[in-house]
DNA sequence: CGCTATATTGCATAAAACGGAATGCTTATG
DNA sequence: CATAAGCATTCCGTTTTATGCAATATAGCG
């Protein structure tokens, strides 16, 4: 019985909901059923009564509960042990990364890391995703979340920690909003790029990427401004000034992704490939080697 | 952390040998060894102390050991409260299947069900695999283990167990036993098959398999002698008696696989599903249903 | 200095899990 | 009473993960 389907059966228990708990999860709704199904399977009982409506707790059930809370403070019990008793890493470490990250991607990394070394204090600066290599390379950060460039600088070692497309976006032409410029987005071809312009990042990246992108098929467009920090572009654009290219994971999490859309049929840009990384002779200093190893799995 | 896992973690505790354990779990030693990296993985920590020569538990190893007795006894406590308390199934089923299956398929299924209704007794019957359909059909088991045929009788539902390869075997052409008959084994055509008898199975899906094979081929043999049960059939392989088609399954557990040697660059004949069966209208009934629900997963 | 025993890795394949879209049931609403 | 909206589930194509075989590497033994 994995522990991530236990943790999601405790969600479930508490909201009787399958579509916020797989939210609450980030999961998706089709994929929560079925870990419920699975666990069903290998409990060899229905845990839940459920039709489409309602939601609740078997007898079979409340017992199951008890047997996954309980199992789950094992776990984490072992986990302190493990890690409390051996290393005792203490101290500060530095990771840099963008907002969008820290939402995203840092939540398991770093539970596990309260869990394994509660003594190990994490420092966490957001900012600019762009900069995260620079500053690691100038020693102003232990860690960073960053975007893979096409070759890593020497000394620096990646760890994946998720893919995203990186997407064209333009604010969504509502009914209100349709005064503001009329653009073909079916394709960059008929885009009229002569008035709307491109919001570009000031570095990065996003910003080479799309730079390639624009030679590669002929486009001369107005630079509307730099800005730095996908963010920040994001924001702009869904304010009506002008279209950009971001990751998608970054829209996603965005507040104000309703206000935006992304041009999917547009020629693909290369994927963006997010993960953590350090520098190669730090890697044996016991506090960064923890926080890589949280990072895995 | 799966179930699965820390079983291999205990059984490898207590041998402290991979090739042993991985024999005793039916596994190959590869995955064994990967099995305990993802362990090893997700505690976060180094569990055996070990080289290609050796292998000790390290001190985490030892909090693991008692983390994984104590979560696998809430897991079969578990099964225990939640298939007592509701549907106290009690009485006889009787499952009939061929030895090799007995060894093979059945001891998850046996486990499960002794953990989750300990009240049924499980009567065991048997024989060869070519009669359970007809037993079962003839109402003198209640379940049983069969060969998926071509078109499954009506009123009788199938549940896949395993799949294995239908092979021809010929005795092991060792040193002492060269005397015996010399056969080209490349290829049936060119076969001694005037001078080497084909045992073929009384009955069943590998009997029909091999005869359709034999029309197919063009190739008269002479049918030394008919006999009921794969692993008869196995041993008289072994004994120099001739060549015949079993299931790969069959000849793995035979303890004379290493007098006897497969073909395998013959030309394929079909794949067996063996699974477990039962009748669809008998499928309701608590004991038989259970069965039927431990055997799957 | 091979030789054997044995844990591990590379690689190709098979199985499982996942997300998005479509489905179907159930309650709310006009 | 008909229609809509909400929501769990299933279908389907894709990605990820696990597995076994074969090759590799290494330690101990004669």
């Amino acid at each position: 019985m994995e522990i991530s389907l236990l943790r999601a059966y405790l969600d479930l228990a508490g909201t009787c909901h399958f579509a916020r708990s797989s939210e609450r999860l980030h999961l998706s709704p089709s994929t929560l059923s079925r870990m419920i199904q699975r666990i069903e399977q290998q409990a060899g009982a229905r845990l839940f009564e459920r039709n489409n409506r309602q939601v609740s707790l078997t007898r079979a059930g409340e017992s199951f509960h008890r047997y996954a809370v309980s199992t789950l403070q094992a776990w984490e019990a072992l986990q302190v042990e493990l890690h409390t008793r051996g290393s005792r890493v203490q101290g500060e470490v530095s990771l840099y990364c963008s907002v969008t990250a820290s939402h995203r991607l840092l939540d398991s990394l770093v539970s596990r890391l309260r869990l394994r070394h509660p003594e190990l204090e994490l420092k966490l600066h957001t900012g600019d995703q762009a900069q995260s290599l620079q500053r690691l390379l100038a020693g102003e950060e232990d860690t960073v979340i960053a975007a893979r460039p096409q070759d890593l600088p020497a000394g620096v070692e990646f760890q994946l920690l998720a893919r995203s497309r990186l997407v064209f976006i333009t604010a969504r032409q509502s009914a209100q909003n349709t005064a503001g410029y009329h653009a073909s987005v079916a394709s960059p071809a008929y885009f009229d790029w002569a008035r709307t312009p491109l919001i570009l990042a000031e570095s990065g990246l996003a910003r080479r990427h799309v730079q390639a992108w624009l030679r590669q098929h002929k486009i001369r467009a107005d630079i509307y401004a730099q800005v730095s920090g996908h963010e920040a572009i994001v924001s702009m654009v869904a304010l009506g000034c002008g279209v950009a290219a971001v990751p998608e994971l970054v829209l996603d999490a965005s507040p104000v992704r309703d206000s935006i859309q992304s041009l999917d049929n547009w020629p693909a840009l290369p994927d963006f490939e997010i993960g953590l990384c350090t520098l190669s002779n730090r890697l044996r200093e016991p506090m960064i080697e923890a926080v890589w190893n949280a990072a895995r799995d």
